[in-house]
DNA sequence: ATGTCC
């Protein structure tokens, strides 16, 4: 039986220092066994000076860095609303790019994937540490961090659709270069078109289901169709910025009168001068994210040349999972400039919303929700506008790296995945091994909840052919 | 997530 909203709809009711209550979308599938430490994490949240409405928390929740990840935050701006980096989370901007590839499934046999993925891996840097495609001189740097992917657009790689069907159009405005640290730029530097490592892939999909025809249309994904999906972020360039902002924060904070409840919420107002200045770092990050998602989509439409002797690779989207955000919403009936924290959660617009281009218009903002590795990737679009127009970002973390490293071989997983027809190339074992779909929660309930949340809507399910880790 | 501890 269908599950309706109130069903997977958990409230923590507004006590203590709480100006909020939390507003928990999930269904005790995606909960640990003991949420104790998670619901502490959802309360802290709602204590933040200027919160409204509620300190909202995604079906793919889990325990972050003071924040939980799918944490969605929003502060009144005007009435001194903070902002923090815990809520935005080290790998600023880190997101999902979803291309449409010119091929069927049916058209390519094992031994033409396995071409592919080796032209694959072999054109995208993977792992971590330094290495990218780009070498940019300081002054390609700080124009990437001004200018995001549209620098990179502008410059060749790629075309101006791609920039459509980027978030923000690939760029933020209130970005300057200025505000990101010296150490920042030194590992962003090296690192500019790179994967990185972690849960960062690149995999090669097929359209298995077409839940909601239209939107899949407007999106161009078609049943049997392929897809390359890229999931990675701003490297050690967006760690650094947080790190450093963090340091920042931890230290002004008390001069604002601002207490926490936990030291990993370090946080100051907007509308202050270290405020500001995260802001600007923060866009910057994003900039230099959205520039290494697009620099990796022009390098798998090379290997796709390579491979399948096209390399026509159209846009489905890119979204981001780790941003704050200034937004308009009404709240209590009055329109507000609010701050809105998504940490591994996505901005999720509904159909006929004044910023979606007209094309997308018609049907919602597309999501992209990769799932663990060798599981399902989800194509969601914005439904209802909930939690500030927010949805999920992916399955979720069940058990912790080290968990997963401890009940997890490596080579067993590597042939359980060969078993199922995924190519698989990976650099590190150990970190394969932390990235076990059974470290993770099931994505499939995840964006079953959301769906039945009125947060977004199911529109196709990606299965993965083959995946590039670090 | 991360030059997985300066």
């Amino acid at each position: 039986m269908a599950r309706s909203s109130d069903d997977v709809t958990r409230t923590l009711p507004a006590e203590g220092d709480m100006a909020v209550p939390g507003v928990i979308f999930a269904s005790q599938a995606l909960l640990p066994e003991d949420p104790a430490a998670l619901f502490a994490q959802v309360r802290n949240v709602a204590t933040l000076p200027g919160i409204v409405e509620a300190s909202y928390a995604m079906p793919d929740l889990h325990v972050g860095y003071g924040f939980p990840i799918g944490g969605v935050a929003a502060t009144d701006v005007a009435r001194g609303g903070v902002v923090s980096p815990g809520g935005v989370g080290f790998d600023i901007s880190c997101g999902v790019r979803t291309l449409a590839l010119p091929a069927l499934a049916e058209e390519v046999d094992g031994r033409a994937l396995a071409a592919l993925m080796d032209a694959l891996a072999e054109a995208v840097p993977h792992g971590t540490g330094p290495g990218g495609l780009a070498r940019p001189s300081e002054a390609d740097l700080t124009r990437v961090l001004a200018e995001g992917a549209e620098a990179i657009v502008a410059d060749g790689a790629g075309v101006a659709a791609d920039l459509d069907r980027t978030e923000d159009r690939g760029r933020l405005t209130g970005a300057d270069p200025g505000e990101v640290g010296a150490k920042a730029r030194k590992r962003g530097k090296a690192q500019l078109g790179s994967l990185g490592g972690g849960n960062h892939f690149l995999e090669v999909q097929v359209v298995e289901e077409v839940v909601d025809a239209e939107a899949a249309e407007v999106f161009g994904l078609a049943r049997g169709q392929l897809a390359a999906t890229i999931h990675c972020g701003s490297r050690g360039l967006g760690h650094q910025v947080c790190t450093d902002a963090v340091g920042v924060m931890r230290e002004a904070m008390g001069r604002y009168g601002i207490t926490v409840p936990d030291a990993q919420l370090a946080c100051v107002p907007v509308d202050s001068a270290q405020g500001r200045a995260y802001v600007a770092a923060m866009e910057a990050s994003a900039n230099y994210a959205r520039a290494n998602r697009q620099l990796i989509a022009e390098a798998v439409r090379d290997a796709c040349g390579k491979a399948f002797g096209s390399r026509e690779a159209v846009m489905v989207y890119d979204v981001n999972h780790n941003m704050a955000k200034r937004e308009r919403h009404v709240v209590d009936g009055t329109e507000r400039d609010l701050c809105v924290h998504r940490k591994g959660a996505t901005l999720a617009l509904p159909a006929g919303h004044p910023d979606l281009p007209a094309e997308l218009a018609g049907v919602g903002q597309p999501v992209i929700v990769p799932g663990s590795m060798g599981t399902a990737t989800w194509v969601l679009a914005g439904d209802r506008g909930r939690a500030f127009a927010s949805t999920c970002h992916g399955a979720g973390r069940l058990r912790s790296r080290k968990q997963a490293r401890k009940r997890i071989a490596p080579d067993v997983l590597a042939r359980g995945l060969a078993e199922q027809g995924v190519e698989v190339r990976a650099k590190s074992a150990s970190g394969l091994a932390e990235e076990a779909p059974e470290a993770y929660k099931d994505v499939d309930e995840v964006v079953a909840v959301c769906e039945a949340a009125g947060l977004s809507r199911r529109v196709a399910r990606l299965r993965p052919l083959g995946v590039v880790k670090g």
